[in-house]
DNA sequence: TCGCGTTATATATTTGCAAATATAACGTTT
DNA sequence: AAACGTTATATTTGCAAATATATAACGCGA
């Protein structure tokens, strides 16, 4: 008996790989907060960044404070007024986090697509 | 710069290792629809197991149905009416997608572990 | 034929969360 | 001091998903 003949040829399976990284009782880092931190870096702006995502700006400042929460070092540095009306910055610290995350999702992503092969052909 | 200098040392972050394997637009097998499987098992029956789990009838009916309907052989048989007013057995198929999946999930969960590991001290 | 416990299914209600809306505060520029 | 675009925050609205409720169907046994 195989897993292979069980499953519905019609359809397609796959495993849910998103990579969410979080503490005791808050999301900390997912697909979803990486390209907004990297929409920030493009734009210098979170209301910008959310725009470009299609993201509500009330989502995107609660993520980036969510994710400003769990650090002690800021990732993201925010000025409210100022030139241009004000802007935001993403860390070296943040930077450093992004490139890390990206880095652990391809492991995973790598491992998972192995993983499920076997998986579905056994 | 490291990663765990980076991170609110009161917190404890990890990976959220929850295995879901879906189909083009529906899920198909988690932690949950194997519990309800296993429960199935050992009670005979859905409206029991649902009950075990706190889980609505309603749900319960409506997962088994899903992961039915994505399978050519049943992983569950259900009788309605007969003896005892009816029941619901979960086949060899069924049992064997319970322990693959089981499987599956004890690598993933021993990957993430390493993984998430040395990307906290990295 | 009725009762029982189950599966099967529809409908209504509630709840939680995402989105929308509104307003305030901020600091440079003019 | 007024204008501007941004961050910051509260409030309201809308919607989808979960839950609850109700009812039907099923088939054996008394």
């Amino acid at each position: 008996m195989l897993i292979k003949d069980i499953l519905n040829p019609s359809m397609t399976f796959h495993i849910n790989d998103m990579l969410r990284i979080e503490s005791t009782n808050d999301r900390f880092l997912g697909p979803g907060r990486i390209e907004l931190l990297e929409k920030i870096i493009e734009t210098g702006s979170i209301s910008q960044a959310a725009k470009l995502m299609g993201m509500s700006y009330k989502k995107a400042w609660d993520s980036i404070h969510s994710i400003n929460q769990q650090t002690v070092t800021p990732i993201v540095i925010t000025q409210a007024g100022g030139e241009k009306g004000g802007g935001t910055i993403v860390t070296d610290e943040g930077k450093l986090l992004i490139a890390s995350f990206k880095q652990l999702h391809a492991d995973i992503r790598l491992y998972f697509s192995e993983k499920i092969e076997t998986f579905l052909q056994s």
